[in-house]
DNA sequence: CAAGTGTATATTGTTGACAATCTGTAATTT
DNA sequence: AAATTACAGATTGTCAACAATATACACTTG
């Protein structure tokens, strides 16, 4: 990790360590968060616990019930997976023919690293690793667009999808998708990195 | 404490009531919004104006910048447009489609009030209203889907299609519109809403 | 005994005070 | 004069105390 900060507030930071817990699958569904154990664990007072309990219940990781608290959000149900899938694909499939032309080596670059991030992970199995980089992949790709409310449509979207990944038949196959991907972005080919973009979100 | 009825919880309210400004453009794009202003027009403190901030930047209606406070967010822009009408469009028409076989009378007997509001409001050229009562009976026929993840994804997706809400030349063709999708419902016709509720999200 | 009622405890909601940060302006330096 | 720094006011961020609400359990009451 950077010796700088990446994330400028502190709700960010819990939010960032939660979201992960949750994504682990170290908090599971239903279990509720009070405000004064993470109060206590993270040295903060209840306010930034709240706002971080916020953020991860507008990403749809948490429930909020009024004067109840909060809890860890059900994965969601296999009627409407087919459905997240579909918006998902649209929105990346629609960020990725909008920025196609405008693609950078430096962008490149960026996401050849974190396909390397990918391989070890899938190399090492290591479920957690892999989809902390799967996230970072297609964030990535979304932030690239100008306008920044693609990414806030976006997220809670693969959150859902993020909550039950359980395509680990073949982890390497992860791996392969995504490089997929790059290849075709690197050769300029525009239609197959699409079909490689739309076949690895499923 | 201020004197009206706490049906809700207080930032809801607060937050209920911004989110009517926002949308009827007394509250313009890139407008900031001052906590301390806000907790004396409220007669609250600070935190629940805080909390609605934080509601309404999850509808995408505003959008925070730490240390700076949250402004009204601009426009969803031109280009980004289409692939709004496109989800929203997929998540409605697969939540009629989901819950079509068991839409009650009583479903229907308030889906015709809130289409009595829309004419209302066309009738009298009223567009705040009409917005309103649109959001209403779209919410309407999302939240009677057993999923309430539905509702969570589709309303930032709704918010950025109400934020410029001109298709004014024509403002009785909203109600005529939303009648044509009750009535087919009415008929037991599912090809035929589904058809006239893609044909009303534009 | 069943159903409702009251009370103690845990938890969230709200508040006002104080700290940290940002922004514009005036003073200082080169 | 231009650039930099120092300061003052405004605004958001954090905290700890207190209030309101929910929950569990013992208790009454019929």
């Amino acid at each position: 990790m950077p010796a700088f900060e990446i994330y400028r507030t502190l709700p960010e930071q819990i939010a960032a360590r939660l979201q992960q817990e949750v994504l682990s699958s170290k908090l599971k569904p239903g279990d509720p968060l009070r405000e004064m154990d993470l109060s206590e664990r993270f040295g903060v007072s209840r306010g930034p616990i709240r706002e971080a309990f916020r953020q991860l219940t507008q990403q749809g990781l948490l429930v909020l019930e009024p004067n109840k608290g909060v809890r860890v959000a059900q994965n969601p149900s296999v009627e409407v997976r087919p459905l997240v899938v579909q918006l998902r694909r649209k929105i990346e499939t629609f960020v990725l023919d909008s920025i196609f032309d405008r693609i950078t080596a430096a962008d490149l670059a960026v996401w050849d690293e974190i396909l390397a991030d990918i391989k070890a992970a899938c190399e090492s199995n290591d479920v957690d690793a892999l989809t902390e980089h799967d996230l970072r992949f297609h964030r990535a790709i979304i932030q690239s667009h100008d306008d920044k409310d693609l990414f806030t449509l976006w997220q809670p979207i693969m959150m859902r999808m993020l909550m039950h990944y359980h395509r680990l038949d073949d982890i390497m196959e992860s791996y392969r998708e995504h490089k997929r991907i790059l290849d075709a972005i690197h050769n300029g080919q525009k239609e197959e990195a699409i079909q490689a973009l739309e076949n690895n979100i499923q």
